[in-house]
DNA sequence: TACAAGGTACTGCCCCGGGA
DNA sequence: TCCCGGGGCAGTACCTTGTA
């Protein structure tokens, strides 16, 4: 199969995002994006429709957090939110919840001891409230995005797929009218440099 | 209610290196 | 010399949260 390499600014115009938010994106979103000889960045089509994929998302109002679970864990983009969100609710939610433990009394001799023993005693107590509220909320998460987000990711996903197949149609369509203009310019006079970048490999 | 602080997602700028 | 790409860091805009 033939496979395209854009380099990043090719690639930034096909995703219609600066050279600097791919390389951003890339970095957040712990991208492999593979280097050439010279160490530059070269996107093959599978890098463009996932960078495609990641700004529809954006676009759709889902954190970069979110994204990267959804590329890296394979988890619908609702489901990687609400985790996200659940991450942030479990530092506030584990804290109030005390367990019995911290009714105990303890006898201190200073200060620095106090907070020596405070800070063993909390520990236990988070290690605790995290461990039940890792629980409740795996429970939670699974009762209330389970069923009905299931359902909605399967029609989404399907109408996403569409919309990627139409696009990249499009977009293969465009890539080939470049290539097309190019080699009537470049029968005229000699190519520019940037084109050599984007090489023809067979895979 | 106003303000400060912090987080997120870029954005701008600088400097360096390679290739034509 | 110019263009392009690299990394890095500071700045910005916007939003949310905490506090007096």
């Amino acid at each position: 199969m033939d496979k395209l390499r854009y380099m990043i600014s090719d690639a930034a115009g096909l995703v219609n995002v600066e050279a600097h938010v791919l390389r951003y994106w890339e970095e957040e979103l712990q991208l492999n994006i593979p280097r050439n000889e010279m160490g530059h960045r070269y996107y093959t089509k599978e890098n463009i429709q996932q960078f495609l994929k990641i700004k529809e998302l954006k676009e759709q109002g889902y954190q970069l957090k979110a994204i990267k679970m959804v590329i890296h864990n394979g988890k619908n983009p609702e489901e990687a939110a609400a985790l996200t969100n659940a991450n942030a609710a479990l530092a506030e939610r584990s804290v109030p919840n005390q367990p019995t433990a911290v009714k105990q009394t303890v006898s201190y001799t200073s200060a620095e001891e106090k907070m020596a023993q405070f800070r063993i005693l909390m520990s236990g107590i988070v290690k605790e409230a995290l461990a039940d509220n890792n629980q409740d909320l795996s429970k939670e998460i699974g009762e209330n995005v389970g069923d009905r987000v299931l359902k909605e990711m399967n029609y989404l996903m399907r109408e996403q797929d569409e919309q990627e197949e139409e696009r990249f149609r499009k977009l293969d369509a465009a890539i080939r009218e470049l290539n097309v203009k190019k080699l009537k310019s470049g029968a005229k006079k000699k190519e520019p440099h940037r084109l050599f970048a984007k090489k023809e490999v067979t895979t």
